[in-house]
Formats: C-alpha cells, sequence, structure tokens
DNA sequence: ACGGTGATTTGACCCAGATCAAAACTGAAG
DNA sequence: CTTCAGTTTTGATCTGGGTCAAATCACCGT
C-alpha cells in the first residue's frame, strides 16, 4: 500500500478515533489491488473475507433475484463497503463491481474483528457507522416507498446540487441506466422523467443538469432532512442565546 | 417495573451479554408505561429520549411526507426499536404508535450511552444488533425493488408461515390495511392480490390465510435466503461429513 | 339487538410507469 | 475515419396498480 493513501483511511470517521497501534496493525495486513471496469468484486450470499475501501474509482453495489437486478449504491472514494456483513459474518446481501478503473484495499475480516473486539474506540465507531448506514438505507425506503418516480428524481438532483455546494449545474456521476435502477425506474422512464423537470425547474444536457428554477424543483421534491439528509446529522448545538421558548 | 420482566429484556441480544451491574442501573433508571391503541410515541425528526423496549401489544414505525404515510415496520415484543437514532443522537427518522394497549419500557438516552461506552460486551451487543437492523432494511428494499406486488404478498405469507414453524394454515398478525401499507401497496391492491393467490396455492379467509399449495406459491414468490431471511444468519457450520465436492 | 364507525371488498376507471421496438448518439478499438 | 457495441432517446402501446365510489362486513359501545 503507498503510505500516502494512509492519511486518507485514517481520516474516515471508522478509522479516526482508533489507537494509531492497531491502525497499523490493521492496515499492515491489508492487501490492495486495482480492479479493471466491470470487475465482480463480491458476489451476494459469499461468506464475508474482506472489509473492503474504496480508494479510488467507483463500485456498484446490486442485488439479483430471478433474473432481475436493481442498484442499491454507488460508493465512491474514499469510503467502506460491506461492513454489516463482516461484522456478522453473514453472507453478503449485495454483489459489488467496479464501474470504473478501481483500486481497493482489503481488510481480513479476522484482523479487523480481533481489533474490533479489543480496541473500544474503534468499536464505538463501528456503532456510529452501522448507525449511519442504517438510517441511509431507512431514508431511501421512504424515498421509494413515499415519492413518485419525477418526485424522486428531483430529490436526486437536489441532493446532489447541495453536495456539490449548492451549484445550479452540476454532472450527474453515473451512467442514467444505473441512476435510473438506482432511484427504482428503468431507463425509459429516467429519460423520460428528466426532460419533463423542464417545466419544473431543471434541464439535462448529455450528463449536465442545470437547475433552472430552483423554488420550482423544491416544489415538486419538497426535500426533508429526513429523507434526503445530510447523512451526518447532529444534535442542534445548544442555543447560546437569550431564552426563546 | 415488574421484576418478572426483566429476565424477558434480558434475554435480548442486545442485553444479554452485558454485565448484571450495567444491566441493573440500566434497567434501574428506566420509566414503565401503559399506552392505550393508537397513541403517538414517537414524532420524526425530534430529538430521541429514551430507547423503547416494546414488553406487551404492538408498535407502529412508520413515516410521513406531505401527506403521504408509509408503515416502515411492526415491533411485536419483546424488542426495542429506534436504537440508532438514540446511538447517534440524530432525529428520529420514523415516528411511532402503538397499534394495541401497549407496554413499553423507556431507557432513557444518557443512561444508554453512559453505560455503553464503558461496557464493552453492550457495545458489542449493540454492533451486533445494529448490522441486524440495517440488514433487515436491505432486504426491505431488495424485496421492494425486485418482486411486484403478488410476488411481494406470496413471500411475506411463506415468511409468516416459516415463522409460524411452517404451518399451512396462519393468521395475519396485522390489519389488512396496515399490511398493505408495510407492503408498498394499496389496501385495495391487497385485496385482490390476496384473492388472486388463490390460483398460486393461498387462500385468504377473514385474517386467516391457508397455504393450500406451498410449491405453487414458492414458484410465485422465490423465496430466498438473502431477501426473506431468516434475520439471524450465521456462517455454515464446517462440513463434518466426508469430502463431497 | 341496534347503530355507528371504520375495515374490507368489489367494481369501474384511469394513469404512471413498464415494455417493446427502433432510431440516434457516444465512445472505444482498429 | 469506420466499425461496432453499448447507451440514451423517442415513439407506440400496454398493464400493474392506483384512485374513486359504493357496497359489505366486523366489531364496537350502548
Amino acid at each position: 500500500m503507498r503510505d500516502s493513501e494512509l492519511p486518507a483511511i485514517r481520516r474516515l470517521p471508522l478509522f479516526r478515533t482508533m489507537s494509531e497501534e492497531n491502525f497499523m496493525s490493521l492496515t499492515r495486513a491489508a492487501y490492495v489491488q486495482t480492479f479493471p471496469p466491470q470487475v465482480l468484486l463480491i458476489e451476494e450470499g459469499a461468506q464475508p473475507d474482506f472489509l473492503h475501501i474504496v480508494m479510488e474509482g467507483a463500485v456498484e453495489l446490486f442485488a439479483g433475484w430471478h433474473r432481475r437486478e436493481t442498484t442499491m449504491a454507488i460508493v465512491r472514494p474514499v469510503s467502506t463497503f460491506i461492513l454489516a456483513a463482516c461484522i456478522k459474518d453473514a453472507p453478503y446481501l449485495m454483489s459489488a463491481r467496479t464501474l470504473e478503473k478501481t483500486r481497493i484495499i482489503l481488510l481480513p475480516v479476522g484482523d479487523l474483528n480481533s481489533i474490533f473486539r479489543r480496541d473500544p474506540d474503534f468499536a464505538m465507531a463501528t456503532v456510529e457507522e452501522l448507525a449511519s448506514c442504517y438510517r441511509r438505507v431507512v431514508r431511501q425506503s421512504k424515498d421509494l416507498k413515499l415519492r413518485s418516480t419525477r418526485e424522486r428524481l428531483a430529490a436526486y438532483v437536489l441532493r446532489k446540487s447541495a453536495d456539490a455546494g449548492g451549484t445550479a449545474s452540476l454532472v450527474l456521476p453515473v451512467e442514467k441506466r444505473l441512476l435510473a435502477s438506482f432511484l427504482g425506474m428503468t431507463p425509459e422512464s429516467l429519460s423520460r422523467a428528466m426532460r419533463s423537470l423542464k417545466d419544473d425547474g431543471a434541464k439535462i444536457d448529455g450528463q449536465r443538469v442545470i437547475i433552472t428554477d430552483r423554488a420550482a424543483l423544491e416544489a415538486l421534491a419538497r426535500p426533508s432532512i429526513l429523507i434526503d439528509g445530510p447523512d451526518f446529522e447532529r444534535a442542534e448545538e445548544p442555543d447560546t442565546s437569550s431564552a426563546t421558548p
């Protein structure tokens, strides 16, 4: 592994708080590999062997059932994936494949679990991480069950815009085919929904989306902090101003 | 709290492994309340105050968005809910209401977190619990995205049958209106889907479902361990028989 | 038993989104 | 530059489920 990569990993919430000693021993045991696009990294149903960390590129998490397939998440650097399966030592519920040339760090579950068992700070970080993962999926479920396809797409565009710092113009980070699957619709529906957003404040040009009327788009998407994030919410700071009951 | 309830709580995976001392101090700080049906226990967006444990009755977890509402889960005794929000001290993503007369134990988040921070066994159990919750929601998402309403209903019936020990006859544990919402369909659709299952090996009579042809029902639902559970999967036992490659 | 309220079912209709088919575009390999 | 394969768009059509409305049904409390 490149030493230059260690700080980026260390900065992840999952590893930030653990002891230096344990961090070193964990990363010393790690494997690193670079994969071309479209490589199957993980097959659902298999037993976990490594906690994966994406350093460069992108990974699709997807699930299949009887000829059908759906995209569950897209993982970009720097983040870990399939932590829950590793912790439970239970079969993967999702498959994973590279979308681009992708550099992955593999931490053997054995090392992970043994350190996890003796480093309380790491255990604590794991709890935080799993709680975040859980809440992310709950949000996705709500998005899926409560919004129509157009509303879902509009909300997605607003989220990405927010991620990019609130810019009006943004580039879709993935193929539309994938985005459609992630959003729970067909590519055809996505294409049409996207075009139909012109009347609601967003137009598309290739991979670029331009928000022409944020108010209108928000009127459609009705973004909610309880669905659309942000992912890392915290309790409100205590109000330091004078009492306002 | 009734002392007779303590063993049932203690038996929960979340509390089974913690020290007796911490368990006692946690439960000594607890409140107990019995609520009539249809009482709102938790409102989404609020800050967590207590970890809830259902001792008797049933609780619906649901989420709303702009006039729409959907059932996310139904919690039955003895189990905890909204652990993730408590751990992260982040706003509830779901609301909760009683469905029946329900007895709830409330553990103040303060006590929970302080014990959680000094009892490694409890921290470990929390990790397991959160990983389970996460995997449950991932399964639900897959169910929702990959199956049609009829398939989803068929799979639900098979799951409930399995829960009941594989019996052919079972009683729906909740109102159909709720079940419909949980399964992501309207009551009308549920009603029709249910009747249409007659051709696929299941018939309904009031709240009772009778599986008349399990093979046919399975052909429709195509149950998968990666969607339909069981919830508490474990790694395979090593095969002790002679090698069969 | 009687009314009343909400759950469930049934029927008629509709529509969002899927499917099927084909054209237009895009990009990588030679 | 051309070819080829995959993606995206467009058009036409279909249909799974939703919506609306009304009839039953089931379970209350009186």
